[in-house]
RNA sequence: GGGCGAGUGGCGGAACGGUUUACGCGUACGACUCAAAAUCGUAUGGGCUUUGUCCCAUGUGGGUUCGAAUCCCACCUCGCCCACCA
């Protein structure tokens, strides 16, 4: 017999699994669909590594696994190839990222096919495809049609050195999460897209997905709904002013502040306002010391959000003088502060300060020596006075009087501890008594009752800044025409502008989308792709590109040189795949509705746990977006979604160019074959989980393999056929955990009852072909090449016993014996399973101290009464008494003395 | 500071109320070999002046239970994500 020669054999199989289009997914098939999906990788230089390899061959275990169980399964694979790194590679050496890019993809696409995976090849996307972005400038369009894409003055994260705007979501520590280089904010005009919109759904339609747990709480987080009230506060000229006879002008200003704690508003000492809120502008009359606080401001804007953060231990901060704002509870007056503690993007950008009741105003009141009035006290623990009536008696029971306590409790009375949690009030007028949950009920009633105020729902989740300063992305499709404006503005009345104009420069524009049936805008062909210093796109170089002829009225116009970000060819990729199996990406949609039907929502999705807050919001978001204009028949693109942790380097680092301990794929399986390399991915760790990678840890499935080869050549060498009770019990088993392994993903230990399985089998002399068969079906989706050639290799055996003489027609080498992928995923027997035989543990006093072979379902008298008669345990019986027998069925018993 | 998760042999890990250390790596010894590699076999948590019907071991300290790695409480350490979100 011929050693396992796993080139040879992978060689063979690959051909003939390609040949035969053995993957490719048949659309609108009658069997049952399986759309599962990997995040497709970004193609850059290095090449795969087995970061990516990992998840893979898990998803493509799935696959293979679903294809047995008789689904229809899509499998594809693309590539997300618009991206910083190939820009920079442009940019040193001149080269046009498209052929950068072509090369890359070249190379993963080479890697992949080595290492077996069952993609449909058929439907190979690339976002960087005109084909391709046409259709993502499309939905585009469709946003922007819909309101739902805008532009506006942002102050935007820069990066200095990629000389691109970032969204907040790219900004880490305040620096850039692709150079990691300083940023700051700009002011620029940027397209948005108001995923805000979509806040309340992204969030409340997890509830009907099965994403795991931590990815759901992740996206809640990260929307990040509070509920509370918008309070109104008058502001008015302080007394000083008031004297010096300048009456207050009547005109009723408001400074509007957002709280999930109304039930402390009578705490509330101060205002604090965001160095850009609006207010500072529309007050300056007002404002006494007025230089002051502009100095505050501009040094506030000059900090980035990296030193902002530094400073989180240090609060700053100048009063407003000159005005007050008045608590529309106890009409008290309070001074206003500005101070950058305060966000200008989250809620109103401005807040009411209590620092009895909240950490961050409770150390501004500090520094700045204001007043901290406690008005919500402690329920559970040591309220040693009592300030009202409350509705609850219950409440009020003291828990413990010891003095630590009692301090405690002194100590937010006298403002010198802060307690920001839930209580009941007290000094709060008619509210007095209430807890803080019914005071926020109330109060906010009374606010709504009173116009001062309403019931308010925040998100921390913000639009989307959609805008991107670079080459290698996809060109919005926005036309600006002057001609058409004034036109309009003719027409029109003046204040009534019922078109969208923008002004860049200084001048007014129309904005005038880009019809379908011009789309794509192509990326022109440039001769530097460095962004440039203004901020604005290198497209804004290209002169004929960028200069147009309006759509409408002929005229002169101009392109928007934005391009879109990373983010927008992956949001809707999933699609794609369909598309590009039916019609390849011919307009017009509704080609694709029928498709779209069949195949969505994806069934299962894996990805990494870095993409929760993005790219996988981005893309629900769109998938609702396509959802409501009728596009896509589902509000959810993902009906599962799990995550794999990362494979660490041998150190037990992440993997990266510069440590140097990054694994390539490709240098493994040239020395262990691809079947040893899946399964040890498979076999290093729980999926879940971050696994440093062993270099020595593959010999074992190599290993694992060669004892394969080798009982399959002793079936083959005799006339097999004796049943063996045990092995057959064995393999039963072993279908049930590896079946039930891989739908929990736990494939580490799917691999070891594999190992099991031979290791018994390795012992036998004799393991029945039927047994055998089965065994390398449930085999083939982690090591699909031997199982193919192992297969083949049986059923020639088998066919050339039974059909003596018969001259196959020999096509191709391999198809006549058909392929195990071909086969009906086993069932198991649970009959089978059960033995009737179990180890009975008998302990003594939950220690164990003796284990023996008894029938299985023996009853607890049975039990017990071959317990006491062994040696061992009269031993330990010896001179004392039985209290108590706990009997577990086919388990154990344990004897209490 | 907040959220999520994890701490078990020399190493990756299994078990997730019932025999701690499955499976694999490594190591030691043995077989085969002139020899080595490969392969196969055996052993492999620690302790003992007691080799036993012994004792101790799942980050630390408590608790619940006949019985805890597993459940509860407190603490320590590490990882990931978020972070002045009112």
């Amino acid at each position: 017999m011929e050693k396992y020669n796993f080139k040879k054999i992978e060689q063979k199989w690959q051909k003939y699994w390609e040949k035969n289009n053995f993957y490719r997914a048949q659309d609108f098939s009658k069997k049952p669909k399986y759309y599962c999906l990997i995040e497709f990788p970004y193609p850059s230089a290095e090449g795969l590594h087995v970061g990516h390899t990992r998840s893979y061959t898990a998803m493509d275990i799935i696959a293979r696994k679903r294809r047995m169980q008789g689904y229809n399964v899509l499998n594809p694979i693309g590539w997300d190839a618009f991206g910083l790194p190939t820009e920079n590679y442009a940019i040193k050496t001149g080269i046009h990222p498209k052929v950068v890019t072509k090369k890359n993809t070249d190379n993963y696409r080479r890697q992949l096919k080595s290492l077996g995976f069952s993609f449909d090849w058929s439907r190979e996307i690339n976002t960087t495809d005109p084909e391709y972005y046409k259709w993502t400038q499309w939905i585009f369009l469709q946003l922007y049609k819909k309101g739902l894409a805008y532009k506006k003055k942002m102050p935007i994260n820069w990066c200095l050195s990629c000389k691109t705007g970032l969204a907040n979501e790219e900004v880490i520590d305040g620096k850039c999460e692709r150079c990691g280089g300083e940023t700051e904010k700009r002011e620029k005009e940027q397209w948005m897209l108001a995923i805000t919109k979509y806040a309340d759904r992204l969030l409340k339609d997890l509830d009907n997905i099965d994403y795991l747990e931590k990815i759901k709480v992740q996206q809640t987080n990260w929307i990040g709904k509070s509920e509370g009230a918008t309070i109104k506060f008058q502001i008015i000229n302080s007394k000083s002013q008031i004297n010096s006879k300048s009456k207050i002008s009547n005109s009723k200003q408001f400074i509007e502040v957002f709280t999930t704690r109304v039930d402390t508003i009578f705490g509330c000492t101060y205002l604090v306002v965001a160095p850009e809120h609006i207010i500072i502008k529309n007050l300056e009359s007002r404002i006494k010391n007025l230089g002051e606080v502009e100095k505050y401001i501009n040094q506030a804007k000059k900090k980035s959000d990296l030193q902002r953060t530094e400073l989180v231990k240090e609060k700053t901060g100048v009063e407003l003088k000159g005005v007050k704002a008045i608590n529309p509870f106890n009409n008290e007056e309070v001074p206003i502060f500005v101070a950058d503690y305060v966000l200008a993007s989250y809620g109103t950008g401005a807040v009411m300060a209590v620092p009895a009741h909240d950490e961050r105003d409770f150390e501004f009141a500090k520094k700045f020596n204001l007043l901290i009035e406690a008005v919500v006290m402690p329920i559970t623990k040591g309220p040693t006075k009592i300030y009202s009536q409350p509705p609850d008696e219950k409440l009020h029971k003291i828990v413990k009087q010891d003095l630590k306590a009692e301090k405690w409790f002194d100590g937010i009375e006298k403002g010198e501890i802060c307690y920001p949690d839930d209580g009941y009030l007290k000094k709060s007028g008619q509210f007095t008594g209430l807890t803080s949950e019914k005071a926020r009920q109330e109060m906010t009633k009374w606010l709504e009752k009173s116009k001062l105020g309403k019931k308010t729902t925040q998100y921390k989740l913000r639009d989307w800044i959609f805008s991107r300063q670079h080459y290698w992305g996809e060109p919005i499709p926005i036309i600006y025409c002057r001609k058409c404006l004034e036109k309009s503005k003719i027409k029109n009345q003046k204040s009534k502008f019922d078109y969208d104009y923008i002004e860049i420069d200084g001048l007014e524009y129309m904005v005038i989308p880009v019809a379908e049936k011009d789309l794509p805008v192509e990326l022109p062909e440039v001769k530097k792709y460095e962004p440039t210093d203004t901020g604005e796109s290198p497209l804004a170089n290209i002169k004929d590109w960028v200069n147009v002829k309006c759509p409408k009225c002929k005229g002169q116009a101009k392109r928007e040189t934005d391009t879109m970000p990373n983010w927008a060819g992956s949001s809707w990729y999933y699609l794609a795949y369909l598309m590009r199996g039916i019609s390849n990406f011919k307009f017009p949609i509704s080609k694709y509705k029928k498709v779209f039907k069949y195949w969505t929502p994806v069934d299962w999705y894996n990805g990494g746990m870095e993409h929760t807050t993005l790219h996988l919001l981005y893309s629900r978001f769109w998938n609702k977006f396509l959802y409501d204009i009728k596009v896509v028949p589902t509000s959810e693109p993902y009906k599962k979604r799990t995550s794999h942790g990362m494979i660490l380097g041998e150190d037990g680092e992440k993997m990266s160019k510069s440590r140097g301990n990054v694994v390539n794929p490709d240098d493994v399986v040239v020395n262990f074959g691809v079947d040893a390399f899946r399964l040890y991915q498979m076999f290093i760790g729980p999926f879940e989980q971050a696994t440093p990678w062993d270099p020595r840890g593959i010999e074992g499935t190599k290993r694992f393999l060669g004892k394969i080869w080798d009982i399959q050549n002793r079936i083959m060498s005799h006339e097999s056929g004796s049943m063996n009770k045990k092995i057959e019990s064995l393999l039963h088993k072993t279908i049930k955990k590896v079946g039930d392994d891989i739908e929990e993903m736990g494939f580490n230990t799917a691999v070891s009852s594999l190992m099991i399985f031979i290791n018994k089998c390795y012992e036998c002399d004799d393991v029945p072909k039927n047994i055998w068969e089965k065994f390398l079906i449930i085999l083939s989706p982690f090591a699909p090449h031997i199982a193919e050639e192992l297969w083949e290799q049986l059923r020639r055996q088998t066919q050339t016993a039974t059909q003596t003489n018969a001259d196959s027609p020999r096509k191709s080498a391999s198809s006549q014996y058909g392929s195990v992928s071909l086969e009906q995923w086993p069932k198991y027997n649970p009959k089978l399973i059960i033995e009737d035989i179990f180890e009975l543990v008998i302990q003594i006093n939950g220690r164990v101290r003796d284990i023996i072979s008894v029938k299985k379902d023996i009853s607890q008298k049975e039990a017990e009464s071959i317990a006491l008669s062994q040696e061992k345990i009269k031993n330990w019986l010896k001179g004392n008494k039985v209290k108590k027998v706990i009997f577990v069925p086919n388990r154990l018993i344990n004897i209490t003395i």
